[in-house]
DNA sequence: CGGTAGATTGACCAAGCTCAACTCACGTGG
DNA sequence: CCACGTGAGTTGAGCTTGGTCAATCTACCG
C-alpha cells in the first residue's frame, strides 16, 4: 500500500481512494537502478517523469573545466522532472547516489491523471513549489554564509525532509552523501568539507561516520546554520 | 496593443484573439512604483501575482547578519509569483531596482483566465519553467564559478534576456542595476565587482557607464563566462 | 594480501574580503 | 551660478577563508 512518493503527497492533500488507486497504478512498476548511474544526462530530450520511490538520487550539471555543480538532492518520494517535458531538452542531469528504486511515469499516463484528479495535480504542484524555494534557499547559502554555515544548513535541510517523510526517528538518520558530493553540492573542496565536518563533531552539534548522521544538538546547529525552516514551508495552508 | 507581459508569453504559444483580449484585461491597470521599494516582503500572506510591465525589480532574502542575496531579476513582462499563494507566505521579498509598473492579478481571476484558456497556461508555465532553468544556472555561478566568470555569466544572461524581450538592439542595453546590487546577485562584494568590471572593460568585451552597457566582443564575454545558453532554452518545443 | 575508494592531514598559496579614504556625477538651496 | 551634500564608483593595503597539491590512513573487498 503506498509508497513515500505517495506518502509524501499525502502531506499536500487528501486524497480519496480512486486519487491513491491512480497514484498507485502509474507507480507501480518501478526500476531498480545502481549506484551513481545517470537517470537522466543533460541534454537528453524529455522523458518520462521520474519519481524516486527508493534511495538517493541529485541534480547536477558540470561545467567545461570538468568541476561539477550539485543543484538538488532527491530523497525518496521526490519527483525529478514534472513539466520538464514541455522544454526541449534537459539542462542538466540527474545521478542516483545510492541503490534506487526509479518510478516511470510516461507523459500522457501523467497528463490524464493530473486531468481526472485536480487534487492530485494541486499536491504536486506545492510539491514543485516547496522545491523551488529549496532551489532558492541553496542560492542564499552559496551566496552569503560561510562554509560552516553552508555545511551545518545542508545538514539541517537534509534532516528535516528526513523527519517529514519518515527517514529519520528524530534524532539519526542515513546520510549517504560522500565528503565529494557534499562537497559539489556546497560549492567547496571536500578537503575543505572534511575539516568543517571535523569542526561540527567537534562542537558537539553531530556525529557522523559510515553514511549515518546524528543531531546531537540540533540548537546548535541550527545556530551555527542561521538556518530559518520557513522556506521548506512546513506550514501550508 | 499589448504589453512586454503579453509579449513575452507571445513567443511560449499562439494566442487566439479571446486569449489575447483576456490578458489585456487582466493586465489593464497597472501600478507605478518608486525605485527600491519593495513590492513584497518576505513572511507576508500572498496576495495577488504580479507582473513587472516596465522597469526592474529582483527577488531577494537578507540573512540574520544582515547581509543580502538576491535570487532573481525581474524584467518587464516577468511574473511575480504565479503560484506562492498555494503557500502559507512568502520566503523571500520583492523590491524594485528602478520605477515600474506593475499589473495586479487577483487570484480568482488568474484562475478563471487559466482554467478557461489553457494554452495561457502552458504558457505562463513554460515561463516557469524558465525561470527555474535560471535559478539552477544561478547556483551554479555561484558554486563553481570565478568571479570573473559570474560577472560576466550574468552580464551575458541578462543581455540574452533583454534581446528576448526587444529591450537591446542587438549590442547595447539598459542595465540599470548598481555595483552593490550585482554584488548581492553574485555573492560578491561591490569592491570586488568593481575591480571584475574594470578587467572586463580593460578586456575589451564589454562598455557600461552611468547605466548603459554596451557588449563590444560577445565572443570574449562568452568564452570568459564558460556561458552555455542551453538553459535559457531557446529552443522551445 | 594487495587494491581501491573515501577520509584525513599538512604546508603553502591566492582569490576575494575588509576597512578606509578618496573621487566623481548630479541635484539642491542659496 | 556656485557651494554643498549625497550616493555611487574607485583605489590601496593588509588579511582571511578556503583552495591546491600531495602524502597518508582506513575500511572494506575480492
Amino acid at each position: 500500500m503506498g509508497n513515500r512518493f505517495i506518502e509524501k503527497l499525502r502531506g499536500f492533500a487528501d486524497f480519496d481512494n480512486s486519487e491513491l488507486r491512480a497514484l498507485e497504478r502509474v507507480t507501480a512498476h518501478p526500476k531498480a537502478y545502481g549506484a551513481r548511474k545517470d537517470l537522466i544526462r543533460e541534454g537528453d530530450p524529455p522523458g518520462p517523469v521520474l519519481v524516486v520511490l527508493e534511495g538517493w538520487a541529485f541534480r547536477y550539471k558540470v561545467l567545461p573545466s570538468g568541476t561539477r555543480q550539485i543543484m538538488a538532492f532527491l530523497m525518496p518520494g521526490d519527483a525529478c522532472d514534472l513539466h520538464i517535458g514541455m522544454l526541449a531538452e534537459m539542462d542538466h542531469s540527474i545521478q542516483t547516489v545510492t541503490r534506487a528504486s526509479v518510478a516511470t511515469i510516461g507523459r500522457t499516463a501523467m497528463d490524464e491523471m493530473l486531468a481526472s484528479h485536480p487534487r492530485i495535480a494541486t499536491a504536486m504542484y506545492i510539491a514543485q513549489l516547496v522545491d523551488e524555494g529549496t532551489l532558492r534557499a541553496w542560492i542564499v547559502s552559496l551566496g552569503r554564509r560561510s562554509s560552516i554555515e553552508r555545511v551545518a544548513h545542508l545538514i539541517l535541510e537534509l534532516f528535516l525532509r528526513a523527519v517529514r517523510i519518515g527517514l529519520s526517528d528524530g534524532s539519526t538518520m542515513e546520510l549517504p552523501l560522500p565528503q565529494a558530493v557534499l562537497a559539489d553540492a556546497l560549492g567547496m573542496t571536500s578537503v575543505h568539507i572534511n575539516r568543517i565536518l571535523q569542526e561540527l563533531r567537534r562542537s558537539g552539534a553531530i556525529e557522523l561516520s559510515r553514511g549515518m548522521l546524528h543531531i546531537k544538538d540540533p540548537a546548535a546547529l541550527t545556530y551555527i546554520s542561521g538556518f530559518d525552516a520557513n522556506y521548506l514551508h512546513k506550514r501550508l495552508k
